[in-house]
DNA sequence: CTGAAAGCGCTAACAA
DNA sequence: TTGTTAGCGCTTTCAG
């Protein structure tokens, strides 16, 4: 447990070569001889000399480093796209920051300190920044990507998939199943996917004649939804269809649904969510959903991001992926001849 | 997208001020006058002006980030961790540098990638370091806590659970339901914690005179872990019991139980897991399981690594924490009276 | 309490 | 190709 600290001067003398000597062996792009790197590299590797990244990012002005924003990673959604990030930009010779903020309130000192360590760029996942904010750092030219939520803020690219088509089809889908009661399960009201789910849900409704029968919140997660369905079929006139803001929040109700008010899944409820993770694939819950492009999306913002680093000329985007009806035995099948979008 | 850059100097011109009055102003432990502290500060907002973390930490040598690895976060129980951790350390001052390591093979890339970061300490989930990665860790004065796997290398933390005795309760419980032909669902078959929870499991058996019937290997994922129970029940002589390393495999186990092979849990076949992963209370799943106490264990881990670094003789430390078995639907209930450890 | 000066470990001109 | 020389933006003595 010594704390030493080769540097690239105790290297230089062991080497017997000059300090700038070692820094060019260890850059990337060196113009070195082979004899001098030899030596170079020898001494090194007796010392255990690594660069001091640090010193490198100082001058460099470049840290390599990617600040990441997690809302929560209870969303399985979210973790696997942290993951996938990850690799990604170790791929890329990046590093990854993590940062977590529970909501955007407060999200001013995450920023604050995320702008002091002198990251290269910003992901955020579903957490969005509102004005000053998104001002701050387009002020401070560092490139940010939003996934999963908008900003109104040209200047700010985001990545999102088409959350109002997706409402669409769940709406008139459920209609078209010849549910009538249909109730919506909101994650948090004020974030834009929740926003545009329900928009795209209640005129995918209205578009067959049919209107919201009544709705709850569950903050989506697992166990707030739970609490929020109880609420719903507690009800006199409780639900016979759900479409809930995520796939967590889906199966969370049907979990209550069928474990708590003995109503079967789809034969008296029929259930929808967004997202479609891995667990909605599971036999056991077998979700009807609305499949993101998970893959599409972070690959879409990772490779913005770093072209808006590499580039700084490069235009922020917004960009919308289609989501796709993933189609399983949550709700009823068809009776008859209905279409459907 | 204007690249500015505002370092101290140009406020302290500002603020008319020496440029060390700056550096004070936004120092901890400042000693300033407040009238120096207001012009400073005021020119400081005028500017946007935010101290330069990493010119901090190369001269205060303290980057003030910690390393956390990770082996996959496909599993909730590791993604919570992170997400404690993270939430944690933030709290403490701390930044988080994510890295991500399939297998310890191959990690000699991402240490070497660590060390030079310059992080304070290291947090591993799930991953192990061979006696040279080690050596060559404490030889760098880092310290390290290693979460749920074990390392043969005094100087280095670790915090896992009783893994052993988990093993032997499923043993014993599963023999005392009656159950003849048990199984075993490995996750890595190296790793510390399969090797110990088989070890206990076997010992458990045969403390009941009962032994192993069969094992299957499911990398500790999902899909593995359908396969290998897919093999395990095609067989002449399929298990009437499943004890499997995490909660993950023991969830894949049972939907491919019910699911592919018309088989009840537990009518037909008991379920165990390990780990008490919050998706194994859900009603659908209701599986018996070792609950690790995962909170405990994030404590332990972040604390003991934050009192290294603080207190660079503080010994490195060994915690080992009980499990709590959790009797849920997935095993049979006991027939008469057998008595259980 | 404040400013001047000396670096932290490295990269990047510039000369040799 | 190499060594020499300036710093990157900050903290930290050390005088004043």
């Amino acid at each position: 447990m010594k704390k030493k600290s080769v540097t690239s001067h105790d290297v230089a003398r062991l080497a017997g070569v000059s300090q700038s000597a070692v820094s060019r062996t260890f850059s990337p792009d060196a113009k070195v001889s082979d004899k001098t790197r030899k030596k170079v590299m020898e001494a090194a590797r007796q010392l255990g000399y690594r660069p001091n990244t640090i010193a490198r990012s100082l001058i460099t002005r470049s840290s390599r480093t990617i600040a990441v924003v997690v809302y929560s990673l209870e969303n399985p959604f979210y973790s696997y796209m942290l993951e996938k990030a990850s690799r990604f930009f170790k791929q890329q010779g990046y590093h990854l920051l993590l940062f977590s903020a529970s909501s955007s309130d407060g999200f001013d000192d995450v920023l604050d300190d995320i702008l002091r360590s002198q990251v290269e760029g910003i992901l955020m996942l579903a957490i969005t920044l509102n004005d000053d904010q998104a001002a701050l750092v387009c002020d401070y030219g560092i490139p940010v990507v939003i996934i999963n939520r908008t900003v109104d803020y040209a200047g700010i690219s985001q990545v999102a998939c088409d959350n109002f088509q997706g409402g669409y089809w769940a709406g008139r889908h459920l209609v078209s199943l010849g549910h009538r009661r249909i109730a919506y399960l909101s994650g948090l009201v004020d974030s834009s996917t929740d926003i545009q789910r329900r928009a795209g849900f209640v005129e995918g409704l209205a578009s067959m004649g049919a209107a919201l029968h009544d709705s709850g919140i569950g903050h989506y997660q697992y166990t707030s939804a739970c609490q929020a369905t109880r609420l719903l079929f507690a009800s006199t006139t409780p639900p016979d269809a759900l479409f809930a803001a995520n796939d967590l929040m889906a199966i969370a109700a049907m979990e209550v649904i069928q474990s708590e008010f003995c109503l079967k899944v789809p034969e008296d409820v029929s259930v929808i969510g967004f997202d479609d993770v891995p667990m909605a694939a599971w036999p056991s819950h077998s979700l009807t959903t609305l499949q993101q492009p998970v893959q599409t999306m972070i690959m879409r913002a990772t490779e913005l991001l770093l072209a808006q680093i590499d580039q700084p000329d490069t235009p922020p985007q917004q960009i919308t992926l289609p989501v796709t009806p993933m189609l399983r035995g949550s709700v009823r099948r068809p009776s008859g001849d209905v279409n459907d979008t």
